[in-house]
DNA sequence: TCGTCAAAAATGGCATACCATTTTGAAAGA
DNA sequence: TCTTTCAAAATGGTATGCCATTTTTGACGA
């Protein structure tokens, strides 16, 4: 596990720092147990804090985050729904690895969802939404010139989920965070090992022009080809190192 | 509730033939109990056998179905994951019940889906999958011929399903069909009501078409404003009677 | 040394019991 | 008659216990 020491130092960082916005250290009062233990899991699964691939103890997991069994059980059900683990009956849950295929559908998938997306968005987009695109993409650059990977990921999904968001369709925004859960994991892998940023860069700019110049079919067939882009990266990280099974 | 009458005898016609061709009458054996209730819900959702609206009762639901709360309870998180039903905190369950607007948005998504879809199995259908679809197509022309409405809409629905699954995209196949369980009850009331059969029926005969001609950019273009047809009699159903609150 | 197999331990599936919150409904007051 | 109140009932949330299945293990035999 040489080269992999990058990815892991900065899984390690994501540790504190959580993905998208999704801050879940204060679990509001008179929230249900099982949504707060599905949302930590969700955390420990997108930082890699619980091993892909391996068998999940329940009543390991379950003394782990201080709760019975029934909302672990409960919520391993609708992370399953949700295709972040696998349940076999019987025989426990384990936290999904998707193999090339799965993750090449998966990002055909995001592609159409965000083409549609920029779509609706160069039509509904305001001021304030286009002024907060363009933030978040100073940002990401600011990150670039830093060379700070995780920034620059993050940035970079925020971008994204920015621009979904502006679209206003409450399906299409569930569906494409659903979509992008599932991808989280390798492509943040693949970011922190990938060195052809300025590929992504570019491409961010090229976005950032056709939603100003609110080009909806042009946005739109940008934003599918750059998960173009992102699958040549993510499918170099298969071919590399495979280090889980 | 005048109108209703022929929505409502429909509906009642499919409470024996169940949807796309999900017989559930067998639960096989090993299969777990949350896996079979979260079945068997699904089924009396999409046939109105469980009001929409209606608070869920569990300890009811649970005596009705046999099963103690547990199981019940883990499948009623995993429909609310899919969007069937809505979860209240300390206030139940509640079949989910979508405005206009979800609907406009859900077939939006599903139109960039199937479009996709289309896309894709241009690419990759081979000659056993086209005689699928044709006889699919021929089924449902049958149904027409007979006006006969519940075995018209299901033959309509398998076709979209057959082109999605023909992609071969997992992912694809999965997204389409969460969405589509959504619509279901909608769409099957707008069915069993609107009049205008001609426009869909012309519309599948340049679907089939454009598949057989392997026009994939064709394809894509039409069975995404398919949608919008079907957009055009739901919302006509939203304007006529809006029985359920 | 390796494979087999049965007993024991561990695990997941399900039911039940108990608690906190919500809902109900009847009595009291305006 | 219409509110308000508050206690009883009902309901959802969580923990626990038991059972069936699976996994482990270690003794036995090839």
């Amino acid at each position: 596990m040489s080269q992999d020491d990058t990815a892991d130092s900065a899984a390690l960082e994501a540790q504190q720092e959580l993905p998208q916005e999704t801050r879940r250290s204060a679990p509001e009062p008179g929230e249900p147990l099982t949504k707060s233990v599905a949302n930590r899991l969700r955390d420990l699964i997108a930082q890699d804090n619980l091993p892909a691939g391996e068998r999940i103890r329940e009543r390991a997991l379950a003394e782990r985050l201080q709760v019975s069994r029934t909302p672990l059980r409960e919520a391993l059900k609708v992370l399953a729904t949700e295709g972040l683990v696998e349940l076999f009956p019987n025989r426990g849950a384990v936290v999904s690895n998707p193999d090339p295929t799965e993750v090449q559908d998966l990002l055909q998938v995001l592609g159409v969802l965000e083409a549609l997306g920029g779509e609706l968005a160069c039509a509904r987009a305001n001021a304030a939404d286009l002024d907060e695109v363009q933030a978040l993409h100073y940002e990401m650059l600011a990150a670039y010139a830093r060379k700070d990977r995780l920034a620059y990921f993050k940035a970079n999904q925020q971008i994204h989920k920015a621009i979904v968001a502006i679209s206003g369709n409450a399906s299409l925004i569930e569906t494409h965070a659903r979509i992008n859960a599932r991808l989280y994991r390798v492509r943040y892998r693949s970011n922190s090992r990938n060195t052809k940023w300025d590929v992504a860069i570019e491409e961010h700019e090229a976005i950032l022009a056709a939603l100003r110049a609110r080009d909806g079919a042009a946005l739109s067939k940008i934003l599918r080809s750059h998960l173009g882009s992102t699958w040549a990266n993510v499918s170099e990280t298969f071919e590399g190192g495979g280090e889980n099974a």
